[in-house]
DNA sequence: AGAATTTATGTCAGCTGCTGACAGATGACA
DNA sequence: TGTCATCTGTCAGCAGCTGACATAAATTCT
């Protein structure tokens, strides 16, 4: 078996950079919620990891970021599990059989669940952030919208469908989250069956609603 | 017929201060339009009106609250419309007939029409005021939400259906103005007839794909 | 192995956004 | 007219963020 794509050992250099980028993450963690998401300094971040404050810049486009990259990675792994859906798949299909891969996964890598519980947690109750996972919601929304466009088979640019499922999908999404948020959900599998409650909700009542009824 | 609720006669002061707020404004969009958003500060706003800086944060959170500021009036007034709908509409037909209600009102402040059209543009062209106007549908989503759950007789914070209808709504009129700013298409009528065509194009598909179709 | 090259990091210097605290000016109202 | 509330200016400072340049480390080439 051949080495896949351009992964043929790290390197040293590599895995020094992954070693600060998550030693990062994780003092900074650890400090949002000892102290609170606005009270901590990007200053104190850098000296609890000894590194200087420039360098986090050239990790991180600024605090927000970081904040949300965590999260970041299961969108990742959600448009990649949605582009190897099977074609035939209805476009709503397709979506709900993704978005549930992706809670198999986090349930799998069994030492994140406090994690993912907590960074949940802390976006949800800061507007800041809430706000930048919009932001990144935002840009998942064209890349879902271009890999639905190939399944529906219509150009992207000038047919605003694709677009459309993918921005109401993810409002559907948001607002599962943000229903977990108030009621201090935040465990995955908690998560997950919300999701899938309003995602129901969501088939039975917006085409009713939809349709003028 | 009686004053209505609490503007009686809006004295020196009153006005004074909305002058202020409009120069501010003015200053500020002219100065956009004339070197870009980032490159514009707040000093240089402040210098145009001949005001201290620290009376610019006495009416606006920011930069970026100035540059939405002026969709927000539209927003209000959607509220208002909304909220004045016959309670026996269908909700989707309410908010379709509430936008509508909203487009007449700009083009009928005929000395809007090109502010409008220079705020939207400014606005779909710089990602850090897309995500801000982001923040504020946001807002706008919980009062809609608010609204619609009276008319669907049913409790916002138990039942998330009108949260849902409001978030689906205001994402189709997200990709409605995207779509435009995309085209640069930012006159009222064009905006307006943009939106009704996405509109229609959701009551068409929303229910086919939801429905597993 | 040693030189050459690329890349990550540190240092410094500076701008911009934003806020608290206090003092002075100005409209509101009796 | 005088008192009071409110608006405004000044100042001082923190935090986020960036460009430019120098240094150190890793990778590649010979």
């Amino acid at each position: 078996m051949t080495e896949t794509s351009a992964a043929p050992a790290p390197g040293l250099r590599e895995r020094k950079k992954q070693r600060t980028r998550s030693a990062l993450i994780d003092a900074a963690f650890d400090l949002f919620l000892a102290k609170g998401y606005e009270a901590t300094t990007i200053d104190e971040i850098v000296a609890a990891v000894d590194v200087s404050q420039r360098t986090f810049f050239r990790y991180f486009a600024g605090k927000e970021d970081l904040a949300v990259s965590v999260m970041r990675a299961y969108d990742q792994l959600f448009l990649e599990l949605l582009a190897a859906r099977p074609t035939e798949e209805p476009p709503i299909a397709a979506l709900a059989a993704t978005i549930n891969g992706v809670f198999d996964e986090v349930r799998r890598s069994g030492d994140d669940h406090a994690r993912f519980a907590k960074v949940r947690d802390l976006i949800e109750n800061n507007p800041a952030l809430a706000m930048a996972q919009l932001r990144y919601f935002n840009e998942l929304e064209q890349e879902m919208a271009s890999i639905l466009a190939r399944r529906m088979d219509v150009e992207l640019a000038t047919d605003l469908r694709p677009t459309l499922v993918a921005a109401t999908f993810l409002t559907v999404m948001r607002v599962a989250f943000e229903g977990c948020a108030r009621e201090g959900l935040f465990q995955p599998d908690e998560v997950a069956a919300r999701v899938e409650e309003v995602f129901a909700m969501a088939s039975e009542t917006l085409p009713r609603v939809w349709s003028g009824g």
